[in-house]
DNA sequence: GACCGCATGTAATAGGTTACATGATTCG
DNA sequence: CGAATCATGTAACCTATTACATGCGGTC
């Protein structure tokens, strides 16, 4: 029931309709939760008729209408309840470890390019999350802090660590799959 | 599909049993890729089915038969097929990171347990991931390098890796919370 | 006698993805 | 005129989790 929350915390940073919702989820909430619009729109429904959320049906100029979701009292308890209760340490799910490990029974070389691949989306990830931190926490123009955006840019140092320690990571798997691919380079 | 692929590798590093690879899950492959009993008997199935794996019924002496799969051919092609296409590089999905986040509506200081028990369940996993790189990689005792362990291994010090830096993280986090709950410690 | 490990499953539900569908406006 | 953006949804399917269920053998 992830997503609910992640829902109520993102109207509550900012109201905004399902098409918005499924933009910030390909942006900054997206960058340690992921929804597509279907999933959203379904949810949104649901959350709605449960009675944690209320919705504004907004006209607008040169667009269609589009109904403004918010965080009623009911989803705002349902939230501070949530964050009351433990939740389990989550674990990896790493496609292309298990594609590593595939690699044994395979041609190891032959992954090298796939692994280069995934090493240039982590890049423009880490590329972009800096953007984003010097725009909106450390550069000049950012608004000053107060604790909500801090914790963003606590959530936002995570990624980009972990963006960092991916491409480090990559340069290991390349690195192991050039060594098993004959040549032994000097220690 | 990729639990598929995760079940052919580990069955081709070695043939077990639906409840053998249940524990396998739960450790080694289980660092990288998660799955209960019920999935997996289920996929094994589908999998026997298809005709990607084959059986054989092995009577044990003080314990119950047990179904022993290993991958036939088809199933080893199928897999070297996957290993030759590429994948989405995937997003995170990290609940504490939206609860962090949450935490702005709510008392931040309240997360702190929270955070901190997720940190000592990030320091056992590490400490138990060192202990499983001495003995089979590192260690006196470890048997010899070859292809298959080398990948094994390049994917354990990507487990380690993570580790470090959610532990590293973690800290940055309860120092964000700790600054917000009052006391600006000095810089 | 109670509990743990081995071993296998079914059923119900929840969560998530993919494909399909519509319609207006703006930009090149 | 075609493509992209804004905006909302349905339907079918696949994947994953939770709860329930069984039975033997060994250990405390």
């Amino acid at each position: 029931m992830a997503l609910d929350h992640a829902i109520l915390v993102s109207l509550l940073e900012r109201p905004g309709s399902g098409y918005e919702l499924a933009r910030r989820f390909e942006r900054s909430i997206g960058y340690f939760w992921t929804a597509t619009h279907q999933q959203i729109y379904r949810v949104l429904r649901r959350m709605e008729a449960e009675g944690l959320l209320d919705v504004r049906e907004v006209a607008q100029q040169g667009r269609p209408d589009k109904r403004e979701y918010s965080v009623a009292a009911p989803g705002r308890a349902a939230l501070s309840r949530w964050l009351h209760e433990p939740i389990e340490p989550e674990s990896l799910r790493h496609e292309l470890a298990v594609k590593i490990r595939g690699a044994a029974f395979d041609e190891p070389a032959a992954l090298a390019g796939e692994v280069e691949r995934h090493r240039r989306v982590h890049a423009e990830r880490l590329a972009h999350y800096l953007a984003g931190q010097e725009r909106d926490f450390t550069g000049p123009g950012a608004p000053p802090p107060d604790p909500g955006r801090e914790l963003q840019h606590v959530v936002l140092r995570g990624g980009i660590a972990y963006e960092r320690m991916t491409l480090d990571w990559l340069d290991d798997v390349l690195a192991t799959l050039h060594r098993l691919a004959g040549g032994l380079p000097p220690s």
